[in-house]
DNA sequence: GGTAATTTGTCCGTATGTATA
DNA sequence: ATATACATACGGACAAATTAC
């Protein structure tokens, strides 16, 4: 049970009750929850206390009220409307803070079948291929090995990486005036390609987390491809979704 | 504009008298607000007003209050002036819609270290635990294995998963009225276990995406822990997200 | 290291406003 | 017109715990 522990404010005991009773059918969805004053009485407190609760419930979108209408006891909101969620930034580049890119290919090239496999670039176009290390600073070994696929239109780019930290799109926003605003991400289990093992300094073999990233502008054109590949040991992707007002 | 209207509630003005004097820089990021009787003061209002007034600020993430220790002016976060990206709920459930779910095992079991350190839970907790294999209609082998750790305020949900399709968590907002607000998600890659690996009809030492999600209640506890191992041959975790305005 | 002042959180009783049924 | 019921508002009070003395 909803253990209503004895040390709790007064509000949410009172929450708890009202929030138990609703979903036992006592109130049911659609009808009028007793008045402020009514439930002042039932549950032997000030109408501040009630209010309290009631402003919990009115969060958690399971009443709502309204002035001289009384509280009403809604229906949950439905899935379509139920939720959208805000991921941060943060979680997509927290990886790239603080580490450094030893840049180790910078080359243009064209796409064959195995990299259109890997990227989900069409086979035969020219792209910019950059690829390196991520160093920590302090630790021993690089934590990833990044792959940056950048649009030939968006190449002057490059010259630029060996001198930059973080993410590599904004870089493309100020330098060409076009806005990222899709980011498609696909993250698959693989095991670690052995020429990267030696570097990574893991044993060949083992599993590793292989990050995609699909940078698309407002036109629809892809900006860049990223995949960065981690060993298991050293990485877990990590993010957090908020419900937020819908 | 943010015109004080006259008509407005007093705690409103308030409100927007402080946010003003936030972004004007006269209570600058990192500094005390006013206590709330100075505050009182100053507006010559009750300390209720004031409260609700320093509500709203809170709601916007403007301040942040501490018992004992004041209010202090938060910096505005990075990451909501920025990018703000929204991913629908669908790519979070898109794995379970039209699965079957063929339930392996359904009991209350404690906590122990290792399952401590594969869930995040603390150790010694009673907890249900629901194992099974996720079915594709069709299919010949299972798509991945599922592990839910439900909190035993809400094992009463454990009875309804046979007949149940599609997540989990809404039916504990159903049953006992508490919203999920937040879900966190950690990607790693692992290695197939072997007495998994035989059930899911690939090589024992192959690559998995292990999937943990925790949900949280608007009270911030735990609600329930989900684990899905996936087999990486037939499972690629895809998202996409959209930069919406901060 | 114990003590007092401070500050938010919680709670009460009371009162007025306001628009509806 | 009147009672109703939520919204707003005031003043007072105690609790808990951090901070400064």
């Amino acid at each position: 049970m909803t253990e209503a522990r004895a040390t709790d404010p007064r509000y949410l005991q009172v929450a708890r009750a009202l929030r138990q009773d609703i979903v036992d059918g006592i109130y049911p969805v659609g009808s009028q929850l007793p008045t402020e004053h009514a439930l002042c009485e039932r549950f032997s407190v000030s109408r501040y206390t009630v209010r309290e609760a009631l402003r919990r419930l009115r969060e958690d979108h399971l009443i709502s009220s309204r002035p001289r209408t009384g509280t009403l006891v809604v229906p949950r909101t439905s899935t379509s409307s139920y939720a959208q969620d805000v991921m941060s930034i943060d979680d997509l580049m927290a990886f790239a803070t603080g580490a450094r890119f030893a840049i180790h290919a910078n080359k243009m090239l064209t796409i064959d079948a195995d990299l259109a496999d890997r990227t989900g670039l069409p086979v035969g176009e020219e792209w910019l291929a950059v690829g390196g290390f991520r160093q920590v600073e302090g630790a021993p070994n690089p934590v990833c090995f990044t792959e940056y696929y950048i649009n030939r239109a968006f190449a002057a780019v490059g010259r630029l990486l060996q001198r930059h930290h973080g993410p590599v799109f904004p870089l493309i926003e100020d330098m060409f005036g076009r806005s990222i605003v899709e980011v498609h991400q696909e993250i698959a289990a693989v095991l670690m390609r052995s020429d990267l093992a030696a570097r990574l300094d893991v044993d060949p073999g083992t599993a590793a987390l292989e990050l995609r990233r699909t940078y698309k502008t407002s036109d629809g054109e892809i900006a860049q491809v990223t995949i960065n590949t981690h060993p298991s040991s050293r990485y877990r992707h990590s993010m957090t979704l908020r419900r937020v007002e819908g």
